[in-house]
DNA sequence: TCAATACCGTTGCAAGTGCAACGAAGCGGA
DNA sequence: TCCGCTTCGTTGCACTTGCAACGGTATTGA
Protein backbone atom coordinates (compact mmCIF):
# COMPACT_ATOMS: atom_id res chain seq x y z
CA UNK A 1 0.00 0.00 0.00
CA UNK A 2 1.87 3.37 -0.79
CA UNK A 3 0.34 6.66 -1.05
CA UNK A 4 -0.89 6.61 -4.05
CA UNK A 5 -3.05 4.34 -4.08
CA UNK A 6 -4.61 4.52 -0.55
CA UNK A 7 -8.34 4.90 -0.61
CA UNK A 8 -9.69 7.36 2.28
CA UNK A 9 -13.48 5.36 1.35
CA UNK A 10 -12.00 2.38 2.58
CA UNK A 11 -10.19 3.55 5.57
CA UNK A 12 -11.81 2.42 8.59
CA UNK A 13 -11.84 5.34 11.18
CA UNK A 14 -13.22 7.48 8.10
CA UNK A 15 -15.96 4.57 6.93
CA UNK A 16 -16.84 4.88 11.04
CA UNK A 17 -16.94 8.66 10.76
CA UNK A 18 -18.87 9.67 8.14
CA UNK A 19 -21.63 6.67 8.92
CA UNK A 20 -22.26 7.61 12.60
CA UNK A 21 -22.04 11.40 11.43
CA UNK A 22 -24.99 10.75 8.91
CA UNK A 23 -27.12 8.85 11.47
CA UNK A 24 -26.40 11.49 13.68
CA UNK A 25 -27.47 14.39 11.81
CA UNK A 26 -30.24 12.48 10.51
CA UNK A 27 -31.24 11.58 14.16
CA UNK A 28 -30.56 15.26 15.63
CA UNK A 29 -33.75 16.53 13.21
CA UNK A 30 -36.20 14.21 15.25
CA UNK A 31 -34.66 15.87 18.64
CA UNK A 32 -33.86 19.36 17.13
CA UNK A 33 -36.70 20.31 14.99
CA UNK A 34 -39.07 19.03 17.49
CA UNK A 35 -37.60 20.08 20.61
CA UNK A 36 -34.82 22.43 20.02
CA UNK A 37 -32.07 20.32 21.75
CA UNK A 38 -28.62 20.10 20.48
CA UNK A 39 -26.51 16.47 21.23
CA UNK A 40 -25.02 17.31 24.09
CA UNK A 41 -28.54 18.40 25.50
CA UNK A 42 -29.89 15.21 24.00
CA UNK A 43 -27.71 13.46 26.06
CA UNK A 44 -28.28 14.97 29.39
CA UNK A 45 -32.05 14.85 29.35
CA UNK A 46 -31.54 11.00 27.94
CA UNK A 47 -29.08 10.29 31.00
CA UNK A 48 -31.38 12.23 33.63
CA UNK A 49 -34.20 9.75 32.29
CA UNK A 50 -32.44 7.05 33.28
CA UNK A 51 -30.24 8.07 36.36
CA UNK A 52 -32.34 10.68 37.86
CA UNK A 53 -30.23 13.39 40.05
CA UNK A 54 -26.54 13.28 39.30
CA UNK A 55 -23.63 15.57 39.32
CA UNK A 56 -22.17 17.62 36.33
CA UNK A 57 -19.11 15.59 36.81
CA UNK A 58 -21.59 12.32 36.42
CA UNK A 59 -22.77 13.15 33.74
CA UNK A 60 -19.68 14.06 32.32
CA UNK A 61 -18.25 10.63 32.96
CA UNK A 62 -21.77 9.08 31.40
CA UNK A 63 -22.42 10.96 28.37
CA UNK A 64 -19.20 11.45 26.35
CA UNK A 65 -19.22 15.00 27.02
CA UNK A 66 -16.92 17.16 28.33
CA UNK A 67 -17.31 19.20 31.51
CA UNK A 68 -17.67 22.41 29.81
CA UNK A 69 -20.44 20.77 27.76
CA UNK A 70 -22.11 19.33 30.28
CA UNK A 71 -22.14 22.93 32.03
CA UNK A 72 -23.44 24.92 29.43
CA UNK A 73 -26.30 22.44 28.08
CA UNK A 74 -27.08 22.15 31.75
CA UNK A 75 -27.65 25.96 31.63
CA UNK A 76 -29.41 26.09 28.84
CA UNK A 77 -31.78 22.81 29.66
CA UNK A 78 -32.77 24.69 33.19
CA UNK A 79 -33.49 28.07 31.40
CA UNK A 80 -35.51 25.98 29.11
CA UNK A 81 -37.05 25.07 31.90
CA UNK A 82 -36.47 21.45 31.19
CA UNK A 83 -34.35 20.49 33.99
CA UNK A 84 -33.63 21.48 37.96
CA UNK A 85 -30.24 22.61 39.28
CA UNK A 86 -30.04 21.96 43.27
CA UNK A 87 -26.87 22.67 45.40
CA UNK A 88 -26.29 19.16 47.67
CA UNK A 89 -26.56 19.33 51.06
CA UNK A 90 -23.95 17.24 51.85
CA UNK A 91 -21.42 18.55 49.31
CA UNK A 92 -21.42 22.52 48.53
CA UNK A 93 -19.70 22.06 45.50
CA UNK A 94 -22.09 19.53 43.88
CA UNK A 95 -24.69 20.64 41.61
CA UNK A 96 -28.01 17.87 41.87
CA UNK A 97 -29.39 18.01 38.44
CA UNK A 98 -32.49 16.35 37.53
CA UNK A 99 -35.61 16.56 35.02
CA UNK A 100 -38.40 18.50 35.68
CA UNK A 101 -41.89 17.51 34.90
CA UNK A 102 -41.80 19.83 31.69
CA UNK A 103 -38.25 18.06 30.90
CA UNK A 104 -39.48 14.60 31.43
CA UNK A 105 -42.96 15.36 29.12
CA UNK A 106 -41.11 16.79 26.35
CA UNK A 107 -38.56 13.10 26.86
CA UNK A 108 -41.19 10.82 26.79
CA UNK A 109 -42.61 13.05 23.40
CA UNK A 110 -39.33 12.98 21.53
CA UNK A 111 -37.82 9.52 22.68
CA UNK A 112 -40.42 7.42 21.22
CA UNK A 113 -39.32 8.61 17.43
CA UNK A 114 -35.99 7.94 18.78
CA UNK A 115 -36.17 5.10 19.75
CA UNK A 116 -38.23 4.13 16.86
CA UNK A 117 -35.59 4.85 14.32
CA UNK A 118 -32.79 3.05 16.20
CA UNK A 119 -35.52 0.44 15.03
CA UNK A 120 -35.32 1.10 11.66
CA UNK A 121 -31.85 0.88 11.36
CA UNK A 122 -31.69 -2.05 13.31
CA UNK A 123 -34.47 -3.94 11.24
CA UNK A 124 -31.82 -3.81 8.29
CA UNK A 125 -29.71 -6.48 10.14
CA UNK A 126 -29.95 -9.87 11.07
CA UNK A 127 -29.92 -11.16 14.26
CA UNK A 128 -26.43 -12.40 13.53
CA UNK A 129 -25.19 -9.12 11.97
CA UNK A 130 -26.49 -7.68 15.51
CA UNK A 131 -24.92 -10.04 17.53
CA UNK A 132 -21.51 -9.75 15.15
CA UNK A 133 -21.38 -5.84 15.82
CA UNK A 134 -22.19 -5.96 19.44
CA UNK A 135 -19.05 -7.98 19.06
CA UNK A 136 -16.95 -6.22 16.77
CA UNK A 137 -17.78 -2.50 17.82
CA UNK A 138 -16.49 -3.91 21.75
CA UNK A 139 -12.99 -5.38 20.11
CA UNK A 140 -12.65 -2.21 18.78
CA UNK A 141 -13.07 -0.20 22.08
CA UNK A 142 -10.53 -2.82 23.78
CA UNK A 143 -7.39 -1.69 21.37
CA UNK A 144 -8.36 1.45 22.11
CA UNK A 145 -8.37 0.70 26.18
CA UNK A 146 -5.48 -0.96 25.95
CA UNK A 147 -3.24 2.09 24.37
CA UNK A 148 -2.30 4.40 26.73
CA UNK A 149 -2.54 7.47 23.89
CA UNK A 150 -6.28 7.21 23.53
CA UNK A 151 -8.82 8.61 25.66
CA UNK A 152 -10.81 6.14 28.27
CA UNK A 153 -13.48 4.62 27.51
CA UNK A 154 -16.95 6.11 30.25
CA UNK A 155 -18.10 3.98 32.73
CA UNK A 156 -21.15 3.40 31.26
CA UNK A 157 -20.18 2.45 28.03
CA UNK A 158 -18.52 -0.63 29.28
CA UNK A 159 -20.29 -3.70 28.88
CA UNK A 160 -21.33 -5.10 32.28
CA UNK A 161 -21.83 -8.35 31.63
CA UNK A 162 -18.66 -8.78 29.23
CA UNK A 163 -15.38 -10.40 30.38
CA UNK A 164 -12.92 -8.39 31.58
CA UNK B 1 -38.92 0.33 26.73
CA UNK B 2 -40.64 3.45 28.19
CA UNK B 3 -38.77 7.05 29.20
CA UNK B 4 -37.09 5.52 31.93
CA UNK B 5 -35.43 2.33 31.43
CA UNK B 6 -33.97 3.66 28.23
CA UNK B 7 -29.84 3.11 28.03
CA UNK B 8 -27.89 5.96 26.19
CA UNK B 9 -24.91 3.20 26.16
CA UNK B 10 -27.28 0.44 24.25
CA UNK B 11 -28.61 3.21 21.77
CA UNK B 12 -26.97 2.44 18.01
CA UNK B 13 -26.39 6.24 16.96
CA UNK B 14 -24.86 6.74 20.32
CA UNK B 15 -22.44 3.84 20.32
CA UNK B 16 -21.30 4.41 16.49
CA UNK B 17 -20.47 8.27 17.73
CA UNK B 18 -18.50 7.28 20.82
CA UNK B 19 -16.61 4.71 19.47
CA UNK B 20 -15.83 6.80 16.15
CA UNK B 21 -14.69 9.73 17.47
CA UNK B 22 -12.33 7.48 20.13
CA UNK B 23 -10.67 6.30 17.06
CA UNK B 24 -10.92 9.73 15.24
CA UNK B 25 -9.28 11.29 18.40
CA UNK B 26 -6.54 8.76 18.74
CA UNK B 27 -5.93 8.77 15.02
CA UNK B 28 -5.48 12.64 14.91
CA UNK B 29 -2.70 12.38 17.77
CA UNK B 30 -0.48 10.62 13.86
CA UNK B 31 -1.42 13.79 11.67
CA UNK B 32 -2.12 16.83 13.93
CA UNK B 33 0.86 16.59 16.36
CA UNK B 34 2.97 15.49 14.39
CA UNK B 35 2.05 17.48 11.17
CA UNK B 36 -0.40 20.41 12.64
CA UNK B 37 -3.28 18.71 10.30
CA UNK B 38 -6.85 19.16 11.32
CA UNK B 39 -9.14 16.15 10.54
CA UNK B 40 -10.54 18.06 7.43
CA UNK B 41 -6.54 19.10 5.96
CA UNK B 42 -6.15 15.46 6.72
CA UNK B 43 -9.02 13.85 4.39
CA UNK B 44 -8.03 16.48 1.56
CA UNK B 45 -4.58 15.77 1.80
CA UNK B 46 -4.86 11.91 1.76
CA UNK B 47 -7.94 12.48 -1.09
CA UNK B 48 -5.32 14.59 -3.40
CA UNK B 49 -3.01 11.69 -2.51
CA UNK B 50 -5.13 9.32 -4.96
CA UNK B 51 -7.20 12.09 -6.89
CA UNK B 52 -4.27 14.33 -8.12
CA UNK B 53 -5.96 17.64 -9.73
CA UNK B 54 -9.16 18.01 -8.17
CA UNK B 55 -12.13 20.79 -7.59
CA UNK B 56 -13.24 22.23 -4.36
CA UNK B 57 -16.40 20.84 -5.38
CA UNK B 58 -14.92 17.40 -6.29
CA UNK B 59 -13.55 17.27 -2.34
CA UNK B 60 -16.34 18.18 -1.08
CA UNK B 61 -18.05 15.54 -2.54
CA UNK B 62 -16.02 12.66 -1.95
CA UNK B 63 -14.60 13.47 1.52
CA UNK B 64 -17.36 14.48 3.34
CA UNK B 65 -16.41 17.95 4.26
CA UNK B 66 -18.67 20.85 3.39
CA UNK B 67 -17.43 23.39 0.73
CA UNK B 68 -16.32 26.20 3.39
CA UNK B 69 -14.43 23.60 5.24
CA UNK B 70 -12.64 22.08 2.09
CA UNK B 71 -12.23 25.57 0.86
CA UNK B 72 -10.73 27.03 4.38
CA UNK B 73 -8.44 23.71 4.54
CA UNK B 74 -7.26 24.05 0.93
CA UNK B 75 -6.46 27.82 1.59
CA UNK B 76 -4.39 26.23 5.24
CA UNK B 77 -2.54 23.92 3.21
CA UNK B 78 -1.89 26.28 0.38
CA UNK B 79 -0.13 28.78 3.09
CA UNK B 80 1.78 26.05 4.82
CA UNK B 81 2.86 24.65 0.87
CA UNK B 82 1.47 21.83 0.81
CA UNK B 83 -0.76 22.32 -1.50
CA UNK B 84 -1.27 23.94 -4.72
CA UNK B 85 -4.11 26.06 -6.21
CA UNK B 86 -4.17 26.73 -10.18
CA UNK B 87 -6.80 28.09 -12.00
CA UNK B 88 -8.75 26.04 -14.89
CA UNK B 89 -7.53 26.65 -18.05
CA UNK B 90 -10.87 25.55 -19.37
CA UNK B 91 -13.19 26.88 -17.13
CA UNK B 92 -12.70 30.05 -14.64
CA UNK B 93 -14.41 29.17 -12.15
CA UNK B 94 -12.77 26.23 -11.06
CA UNK B 95 -9.46 25.64 -9.24
CA UNK B 96 -7.26 22.80 -9.70
CA UNK B 97 -5.84 21.25 -6.17
CA UNK B 98 -2.85 19.07 -6.32
CA UNK B 99 -0.21 18.35 -3.86
CA UNK B 100 2.83 19.82 -3.92
CA UNK B 101 6.40 18.07 -3.60
CA UNK B 102 6.44 18.85 0.05
CA UNK B 103 2.44 17.83 0.72
CA UNK B 104 3.22 14.53 -0.53
CA UNK B 105 6.68 14.43 1.19
CA UNK B 106 4.59 15.12 4.44
CA UNK B 107 1.82 12.44 3.29
CA UNK B 108 4.12 9.76 2.35
CA UNK B 109 5.48 10.26 6.57
CA UNK B 110 2.43 10.56 8.22
CA UNK B 111 0.04 7.91 6.01
CA UNK B 112 2.24 4.92 7.08
CA UNK B 113 1.61 5.29 10.62
CA UNK B 114 -1.92 5.87 10.27
CA UNK B 115 -2.16 2.96 7.98
CA UNK B 116 -0.84 1.07 10.80
CA UNK B 117 -3.14 2.12 13.64
CA UNK B 118 -5.93 1.46 11.08
CA UNK B 119 -4.39 -2.19 11.02
CA UNK B 120 -3.94 -2.53 14.70
CA UNK B 121 -7.41 -2.18 14.64
CA UNK B 122 -8.35 -4.81 12.03
CA UNK B 123 -5.38 -7.01 14.09
CA UNK B 124 -8.37 -6.75 16.52
CA UNK B 125 -11.13 -8.46 14.30
CA UNK B 126 -10.87 -12.18 12.64
CA UNK B 127 -11.54 -11.74 9.15
CA UNK B 128 -15.21 -13.27 9.45
CA UNK B 129 -15.55 -10.18 11.52
CA UNK B 130 -14.18 -7.40 9.33
CA UNK B 131 -16.49 -9.35 6.79
CA UNK B 132 -19.23 -8.96 8.78
CA UNK B 133 -18.72 -5.52 9.39
CA UNK B 134 -18.39 -4.39 6.32
CA UNK B 135 -21.78 -5.76 5.04
CA UNK B 136 -23.02 -4.15 8.18
CA UNK B 137 -22.28 -0.46 7.77
CA UNK B 138 -23.49 -1.12 4.09
CA UNK B 139 -26.52 -2.35 5.53
CA UNK B 140 -26.92 0.86 7.65
CA UNK B 141 -26.00 2.83 5.39
CA UNK B 142 -28.94 1.83 2.48
CA UNK B 143 -31.62 2.63 5.23
CA UNK B 144 -30.37 5.88 5.07
CA UNK B 145 -30.09 6.02 1.57
CA UNK B 146 -33.87 4.97 1.63
CA UNK B 147 -34.56 7.92 3.67
CA UNK B 148 -35.71 11.53 2.17
CA UNK B 149 -34.22 12.79 5.16
CA UNK B 150 -30.85 12.11 5.58
CA UNK B 151 -27.87 13.24 4.00
CA UNK B 152 -27.19 11.69 0.88
CA UNK B 153 -23.91 9.73 1.03
CA UNK B 154 -20.85 10.83 -1.09
CA UNK B 155 -19.89 9.53 -4.59
CA UNK B 156 -17.05 7.70 -3.67
CA UNK B 157 -18.40 6.09 -0.17
CA UNK B 158 -20.92 4.06 -1.98
CA UNK B 159 -18.91 0.57 -2.92
CA UNK B 160 -18.68 0.05 -6.69
CA UNK B 161 -18.63 -3.59 -6.60
CA UNK B 162 -21.65 -4.06 -4.92
CA UNK B 163 -25.06 -4.69 -6.15
CA UNK B 164 -27.58 -2.12 -6.42
C1' DT C 1 -27.09 38.47 -28.78
C1' DC C 2 -28.47 38.77 -24.35
C1' DA C 3 -31.08 37.99 -20.37
C1' DA C 4 -32.08 34.34 -16.98
C1' DT C 5 -30.34 30.65 -14.64
C1' DA C 6 -27.07 27.51 -12.50
C1' DC C 7 -22.69 26.61 -10.64
C1' DC C 8 -18.04 27.57 -8.37
C1' DG C 9 -15.35 29.01 -4.51
C1' DT C 10 -15.28 32.37 -0.79
C1' DT C 11 -16.74 34.99 3.03
C1' DG C 12 -19.71 36.64 7.21
C1' DC C 13 -21.62 35.46 11.08
C1' DA C 14 -23.67 33.28 14.84
C1' DA C 15 -23.14 29.29 17.48
C1' DG C 16 -20.60 25.48 19.22
C1' DT C 17 -16.02 23.23 20.85
C1' DG C 18 -11.90 22.03 23.47
C1' DC C 19 -8.69 23.31 26.50
C1' DA C 20 -6.81 25.57 30.31
C1' DA C 21 -7.43 28.34 34.19
C1' DC C 22 -10.23 29.94 37.84
C1' DG C 23 -12.80 30.47 42.44
C1' DA C 24 -15.25 27.86 45.73
C1' DA C 25 -15.63 23.94 48.59
C1' DG C 26 -14.00 19.63 50.83
C1' DC C 27 -10.13 16.69 52.52
C1' DG C 28 -5.92 15.35 55.02
C1' DG C 29 -1.82 15.60 57.53
C1' DA C 30 1.22 18.19 60.63
C1' DT D 1 -6.16 24.62 63.62
C1' DC D 2 -4.17 25.65 59.40
C1' DC D 3 -1.99 25.04 55.07
C1' DG D 4 -1.54 22.47 50.94
C1' DC D 5 -3.90 19.52 47.75
C1' DT D 6 -7.78 17.69 45.31
C1' DT D 7 -12.35 18.07 43.29
C1' DC D 8 -16.43 20.60 41.67
C1' DG D 9 -18.64 23.50 38.29
C1' DT D 10 -17.91 27.65 35.62
C1' DT D 11 -15.83 30.88 32.63
C1' DG D 12 -12.49 32.91 28.97
C1' DC D 13 -10.68 32.48 24.84
C1' DA D 14 -9.18 31.12 20.58
C1' DC D 15 -10.68 28.23 17.18
C1' DT D 16 -13.84 25.49 14.36
C1' DT D 17 -18.54 24.62 12.33
C1' DG D 18 -22.60 25.05 9.58
C1' DC D 19 -25.46 27.69 7.05
C1' DA D 20 -26.67 31.22 4.03
C1' DA D 21 -25.48 34.76 1.03
C1' DC D 22 -22.24 36.79 -2.15
C1' DG D 23 -19.49 37.98 -6.48
C1' DG D 24 -17.70 35.96 -10.44
C1' DT D 25 -18.07 32.74 -14.28
C1' DA D 26 -20.29 29.50 -17.47
C1' DT D 27 -24.47 27.81 -19.77
C1' DT D 28 -28.92 27.85 -21.58
C1' DG D 29 -32.69 29.31 -24.42
C1' DA D 30 -35.31 32.72 -26.69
Amino acid sequence: MTTRDFRLADFLPYRLAVLSERISRRLSRIYEAEAGLSMAEWRVMVHLARCHAVSVREIHGCANLDKPRVSRAVSRLETAGLVEKTGSATDQRLLVISLSKRGRALLDRILPPAIAYEARLLAALSPADRAALDIILEKLHRVLDADAQARPRSRLDIPRDTAE
